[in-house]
DNA sequence: TATTTATTGATACAAAGTATTGACAACATG
DNA sequence: CATGTTGTCAATACTTTGTATCAATAAATA
């Protein structure tokens, strides 16, 4: 987990046994495609499609693709997030709650916490009347390697379920 | 644009001239599938899929409702909105910066602004370092109807991109 | 080891669009 | 008003991101 401090922030990363010690506790049973993919996931920094996921296991199915990310996702070991166009994106979770900070032009993700959100949370919860069940709150940037490279200046905004600043 | 209060907030609706005018401003055409478009969205103050609108006019073709509810995404007469499992919904669009307060149970969607809101993204702006590009923010809750009527108790939260309270 | 039950892979299907294309309609110009 | 240009249309095929079904197989367990 990390903070927004003008820095960039830190990807998540997982360790297979880490994974796969996820999907025991869950229940799960212990298979070769689950430990195949837990140990692809474990070599990962970055964002990544089910389609990336499929490509690069070609010896397991599909279905079983998707089941295990839906599964990983539920013993929150990924977490899934929807990229400008509202394309999904998997990356690692760090378990805790947080949100996202998406670059619109390299598709790197990371997680944030920062108090001034848990602040509007709250103040949201209590105006709702204690009903709310969940939110979903995505930043979408240029992160320093783009900006240094001049990547994603094309990226526009309209036409998307975003708001614009 | 409504506030929350606690109380139910109201849906947005608009006229089919004003819906017209925003093509017209665009410099779009005016045509009778436009036309007949804006004439339905006009009855309208739920939100819908991109489906319920093909249903509603089979004498236009899939393509044309999907390329005509883009184009009112694009000039700020409708606003794309993500549920719960992903699946897009489309409802009338105020026109100011906003956000949408969902139904998980019955699609409901509304509109809300709230000072909270805009101090954490002033906060995130800052912290981030003025390279914010855009954000999503919504919040799930089941509406008054259907906490009345005991509807949605079965929706779940996991599995989804969702965080949970 | 035998049995039970989760899991797999293959395949078909589904939802939500996008790309292409030939026909046509709207607007501008002469 | 005739004509040309270009936006728009409907139909169709295709794409992406999955889910449903089902017979075969492999894990856990008794």
């Amino acid at each position: 987990m990390t903070t927004i401090t003008g820095k960039p922030a830190n990807a998540v990363t997982q360790t297979e046994s880490n994974i796969l010690a996820a999907l025991e506790e869950h229940g799960s049973r212990m298979t070769w495609p689950r430990r195949e993919l837990a140990a692809l996931l474990a070599r990962r920094t970055d964002s990544f499609s089910a389609e990336e996921v499929v490509a690069g296991l070609p010896s397991l199915g599909r279905a079983t693709i998707y089941r295990t990310l839906r599964l990983l996702v539920e013993v929150g070991i990924l977490c899934k997030t929807a990229m400008l166009d509202g394309s999904p994106r998997y990356s690692l979770d760090d378990a805790h709650h947080h949100h996202h900070l998406v670059c619109v032009a390299c598709g790197r993700i990371d997680e944030f916490r920062h108090p001034a959100v848990e602040r509007m949370l709250r103040a949201m919860k209590s105006h709702v009347g204690g009903e709310l069940i969940g939110h979903r709150l995505e930043l979408y940037h240029r992160c320093a390697v783009c900006r240094e490279s001049g990547q994603g200046t094309d990226v526009h905004m309209h036409g998307t379920h975003m708001h614009v600043h």
